[in-house]
DNA sequence: ACCCCCCGAATTTTT
DNA sequence: TTCGGGGGGT
């Protein structure tokens, strides 16, 4: 590659005829697919100049207005292609983007190189100037497991108990430091107490050393990294602001500092910035995202225009309706009031049930009716906030066989069998890759033991050189024992070999062959565990999944970055998956288990993440409502299995939040004379101010009565708030639970 | 080198 | 409760 950056070779050779069409700068006649956009669309596609913030809420086409706008940005000739940047989070994202695009234009576009996730668009940055930062250009790209087998490394060098002070810790700290755009030398020196009594930012800066001398970054160096690029090398800077004269962000609500001030450095000359966000659906503050970004776009970027796309084409009014007024209690939003024409639909339900079992019960009850409506089982989803809620509804879907896909489980590239054998790959395409190496060197067993590990160790440690230098070298002295010798310098001939015929065969053939001659697929064949076979298919399925690629670099590159799960088709089948996996997707119908408090607002928000914490959760829930078209059924327990542990939690505070009038409400008799009071009281907001007045017709709970449960038994009741008693139980101890759960004694 | 048992921890996870 | 990691035994 003569020149990396000359502006022909990473564009178009031959842009689609419609790109070339003549465009009137003057007075441009809005092109056909404007006239489909409503009118906050449209001006949103056709603001092209200048900084842009569209708030985009859900439902409202958001993706619509970013897709036509690049395509108008293209259809009026006002930049080619390769001039645009355009950034996501997702893979899927970028992807969808790309054909959305296409679409509207009539034919795939060559040249939109730049449009992609912030990580990959970063590593095309970073691969062009390796150099500059210390890297050659076929950088590795550490997955999360490497780098915690890195860092653990280095805790142990450094002498420090990784059972007092897990690897995990340093991993996330060095995560948000990197998040946070903060190099070794500027972590705040409190900070870096919060691992090993100070020896955070010490390792943080080893970790940083080694990953150069394994020609590797991870992730937050992407970012990190490409900062520092423009920072240290001005003329880069300027090379790309030369470049792209428009640059669009997908998501901009979930960017962290170290995002955002690449885009800053990015957009700073010509100000054609457009980001699309939601600050409602901020839901990623825990992994570094800061809603501050889209709350202060305007004052970044003074003069900016800010959008609002308010009429959604999703949800029915009640939805809507709910979503707002729960959303409506968090504070510094930018505000939004989402509105539709579509006609009265069904509000929203509530039930109140006695027990995970019946919850899960219930919903399977609730989807048979749905199926036997005609609803299409992809059209529904079941929601929960952590993984763990799904087995309890996995296990009653079985049981009822309904067809259900988890969507979000463990990722292809990271299944053990799949990750050793990319480890062979990587070797062979990067020999500095010792976490690759070390994980291969004796799968299968060939005698290279911890003893040989060691040794090489030593060795790469004293001479700061790769593992697989140090055991060339080793091989020719007369350190390692005969026998390990010879079984070393077998394995290192094999890689050679390797390397040598990987030119000449499609990264498929050479998988195959070295997943062969390894002996690695042997090992799996020969083991007679029920998931050996389940790894067999893996690997086939991995060397299937190569033949999608021409070079082994593309593919590594590929896996690193696009971690993700081959969607499995078009299969009807109902998903069940978390509020975060649920958000960009739409169901007509949705199930929201758990509303609990302490489930949902979890414990840990409670006790520990204060009001941030806490809102975040609420934007989680309104992600969850807003998924729905039509139908949404929310439900609580009175009593679940947490961690082992029967807790009887009371409804989310979430549920109080909704407006009364978009909800209709029921509490299921799944115990015999529970209910004392209408359901309806159950759910009014906490009374703060006064004594809540005592229900009509409930009996007025008072400290110092004696109480049935049916779960807990008999208790007297030390305090009553509204319908939530305090009750200490004789044999259960001190509970929380809802009036309606518990009979006079 | 392998297995078993005990202990502790236990959100969310776009790349 | 359920999972994974690590230590200790064979």
């Amino acid at each position: 590659m003569s020149d990396p950056f000359d502006l022909d070779q990473l564009q178009s050779r031959a842009a689609p005829a419609t790109l070339a069409a003549p465009a009137a700068p003057a007075a441009p006649a809005p092109p056909p697919f404007v006239h489909a956009l409503n009118e906050a669309q449209r001006e949103a596609v056709l603001a092209i100049d200048g900084p842009v913030l569209v708030l985009a809420g859900a439902g409202t086409g958001k993706t619509r207005v970013l897709t036509t706008r690049l395509a108008h940005i293209l259809a009026s000739g006002r930049a080619r292609p390769g001039q645009i940047l355009a950034v996501t989070f997702t893979n899927k994202a970028a992807r969808e983007m790309r054909d959305r695009v296409a679409e509207l234009i009539g034919g795939a576009i060559e040249g939109l190189a730049w449009l992609g996730t912030f990580h990959s668009v970063c590593a095309r940055m970073l691969r062009f100037h390796a150099e500059r930062v210390g890297l050659t250009a076929n950088f590795t790209i550490l997955d999360a497991d490497d780098q915690l087998r890195l860092l653990k490394q280095l805790i142990r060098e450094a002498n420090i108990d990784d059972k007092r002070w897990p690897p995990r810790l340093l991993a996330s700290l060095i995560d948000r430091w990197k998040n946070r755009a903060l190099a070794p030398d500027k972590v705040p020196a409190g900070e870096a107490f919060a691992y090993a009594d100070g020896a955070g930012a010490r390792l943080y800066a080893a970790y940083q050393a080694r990953l150069v001398e394994l020609n590797a970054v991870d992730f937050g160096d992407l970012i990190a990294l490409c900062i520092r690029l423009f920072t240290e090398q001005p003329e880069i800077l300027a090379d790309f602001h030369r470049r792209f004269a428009y640059i669009l962000v997908d998501e901009y609500q979930d960017t962290n500092v170290a995002q955002y001030l690449w885009l800053r450095l990015l957009a700073q000359k010509r100000r054609n910035i457009c980001c699309v966000g939601d600050d409602d659906q901020s839901i990623y503050g825990w992994r570094g995202a800061e809603v501050g970004n889209i709350l202060r776009f305007e004052s970044d970027f003074p003069g900016a225009r800010i959008i609002r796309l308010e009429r959604n084409y999703r949800s029915t009014p009640e939805i809507l309706a709910a979503a707002s007024g729960l959303i409506a209690a968090n504070d510094g939003r930018l505000g939004k009031s989402l509105w539709t024409e579509a006609g009265a639909g069904e509000k929203i339900a509530v039930r109140g049930v006695w027990d995970g079992a019946e919850e899960a019960r219930l919903i399977g009850e609730e989807i048979e009716a749905l199926q036997r409506a005609g609803v299409a089982n992809a059209d529904i989803a079941v929601l929960v906030w952590v993984s763990a809620q799904m087995r309890e509804i996995e296990e009653r879907f079985i049981t009822l066989g309904l067809p259900y896909r988890v969507v979000g489980g463990p990722r292809f590239y990271e299944r053990l069998g799949t990750r050793d054998a990319i480890a062979y790959l990587n070797v062979i395409h990067q020999p500095a890759h010792d976490l690759a190496f070390e994980r291969i060197i004796n799968k299968p067993k060939r005698g290279l033991g911890e003893a040989t590990l060691r040794a090489l160790h030593v060795l790469a440690r004293g001479q700061r050189m790769p593992l697989t230098r140090a055991a060339r070298a080793l091989v020719e002295t007369d350190e390692l024992r005969p026998q390990t010798r010879a079984r070393l310098r077998a394995l290192l001939e094999q890689f050679a070999g390797w390397r040598e015929v990987a030119a000449s065969l499609t990264p498929a053939e050479l998988a195959q062959r070295v997943l062969e001659e390894s002996g690695y697929l042997d090992m799996w064949r020969q083991e007679k565990t029920a998931d050996a076979q389940g790894r067999v298919d893996n690997l086939a399925e991995l060397v299937r999944a190569l033949g999608e690629f021409e070079t082994l670099e593309a593919f590594l590159e590929h896996i690193s970055l696009v971690m993700e799960n081959a969607e499995a088709g078009s299969a009807d089948k109902i998903s069940l998956m978390t509020l975060h996996g649920a958000k960009g997707l739409e169901f007509s119908a949705v199930f929201l288990p758990g509303w609990e408090e302490g489930l949902f607002p979890s414990q840990r928000t409670l006790d520990e993440g204060g009001n941030a914490a806490l809102e975040e959760e609420r934007r989680l829930a309104y992600v969850g409502l807003t998924r729905a078209k039509q139908k949404v059924m929310i439900l609580h327990t009175a009593s679940r299995q947490i961690h082992g542990q029967w807790q009887s939690p009371i409804p989310s505070r979430f549920i109080a939040e909704l407006p009364a009038e978009t909800l209709e409400q029921q509490t299921i008799h799944g115990f015999s004379s529970g209910l004392r009071e209408p359901a309806a009281a159950l759910f009014r907001p906490p009374v703060h101010h006064a004594e809540a007045e005592p229900e009509p017709d409930s009996p007025a709970w008072r400290p110092g009565m004696r109480v049935f449960h049916q779960k807990f038994g008999y208790g007297l009741i030390r305090a009553a708030e509204g319908s939530k008693l305090h009750i200490a139980f004789d044999k259960a101890g001190d509970k929380r639970v809802l009036a309606s759960f518990v009979e006079p004694a």
